[in-house]
DNA sequence: GATGCGACTTGACCCCGATCAAATAACTTT
DNA sequence: AAAGTTATTTGATCGGGGTCAAGTCGCATC
């Protein structure tokens, strides 16, 4: 891990990403004032479920998986986060606790900011308040619709879904590169890869083609039904 | 269903509960002015998932059960809500559409609050906006642990899981009564009926003894190793 | 374009939990 | 307490998806 400073192009990712573009400008920068950059290999850990956490952390560029871990060893994605997302905020509220592990699940680079800080300007700051909050209620919603997913649907739908998501209305085919490997893709739908891999293959007969990262679709009708 | 005033009982209830006791009295009394109270049947609806909700609900006593349809008709439990929780909030930040159906779990008395009026003192009053972050990070906690509990553990250990949350620290014996019926248990651990009491006859064997709905263990490390 | 490694797929097998059906227990009502 | 519901348990069966073991593919590197 090498830790860095704010580079402009950081501070137009920060200032573009949702939480940040909601906030008057001024209030944005003084959240950006004194953070810290970091970059992270593929696999390395960020912090560990339960462990204290001082920093809020912003994904710069890169992609973080948040997991649990069972006592077994086995582990449970939570949420896969890529560039503009920010997590640990929750910790803040939080007894400064970690509620999952965080790893980064390719090249990473991170933005961190004092959780005290932040805690404290969102305590003064209406402004900074309403945005945690909204962010709070996406990520719920989001961790929400996971759960859900887990118990209404089978592998196959939940492929399904996820590629309906990434395909714009209207559009009856359509094709898309995956952000990430497959992998990650199977974790974050609660799958084994071997089970990602046997649902794209039943979706084959919906009009399905996956040639490495790049997936195509003939008939989004058929998919909708799955 | 039927509506009502709040009786001096339900405010004790209202500012006792974790949301309101962390505020400035006359701030929590500020929110219960204008409270509607209204009862309701074991099955009935609230409101429906994507509906639009212009209230924040409190449930004054009884149990709701928040949970998402699947195209089939099935469910799957968001949570279980008892007396003293809060419901619906997050739909305030997210277009006023609730996230889920909301049904009454068994006879029900509820309290809810214009949303508009709560989103508007959550802009101008740090305090309350404090206590919503709060309010939202137990839930996302709560359903994370869910969604984890789900991947990670099988039958047996989610309700060994459940038993154990509800014994003491340090009491190796124990013995409660379900605060409700095996049925809502069942749905809140992503369970059918039938799993849940194999479940319990599972963890016979590890000192759990069920009669009706109450829960005797006699041997806490036994349910902790399972 | 050959080589090599890691990502992905496929096959075989098995276990957990859903589902359906039926029996039993626990409550309500009367 | 008897009758009728409604909850819960138990049995039998089945299917989805996890796991382990081989392949095979894709891509980077030279």
């Amino acid at each position: 891990m090498k830790t860095l400073r704010l580079t402009s192009t950081d501070r137009t990712v920060l200032l573009d990403s949702r939480f940040f573009a909601r906030l008057p400008r001024p209030t944005a920068e003084a959240i950006l004032e004194g953070a810290i950059v970091s970059t992270h290999e593929e696999h390395d850990i960020l912090f560990r479920q339960d462990e204290r956490i001082d920093d809020v952390f912003f994904v710069l560029s890169g992609l973080v998986r948040l997991y649990r871990l069972g006592k077994d060893g086995r582990e449970a994605d939570i949420a896969i986060l890529p560039k503009g997302e920010i997590f640990g905020a929750n910790a803040m509220f939080l007894e400064h606790r970690a509620t999952a592990n965080a790893q980064a699940a390719e090249a990473l680079i991170v933005a961190r900011f004092e959780s005290h800080k932040l805690r404290q300007l969102a305590a003064e700051n209406t402004d900074v308040a309403q945005a945690l909050i909204e962010l709070l209620c996406r990520h719920g919603k989001m961790t929400e619709d996971c759960l859900a997913e887990d118990r209404l649907l089978t592998a196959p739908q939940r492929v399904a879904n996820y590629i309906l998501s990434h395909c714009p209305d209207g559009l009856s085919t359509f094709s898309f590169r995956l952000p990430f490997q497959k992998n990650v893709l199977a974790g974050k739908l609660g799958l084994a890869p071997e089970a990602l891999s046997r649902a794209f293959s039943t979706l084959r007969q919906s009009g399905v083609t996956v040639k490495g990262r790049v997936i195509e679709i003939r008939d989004r009708q058929a998919l909708e039904r799955f």
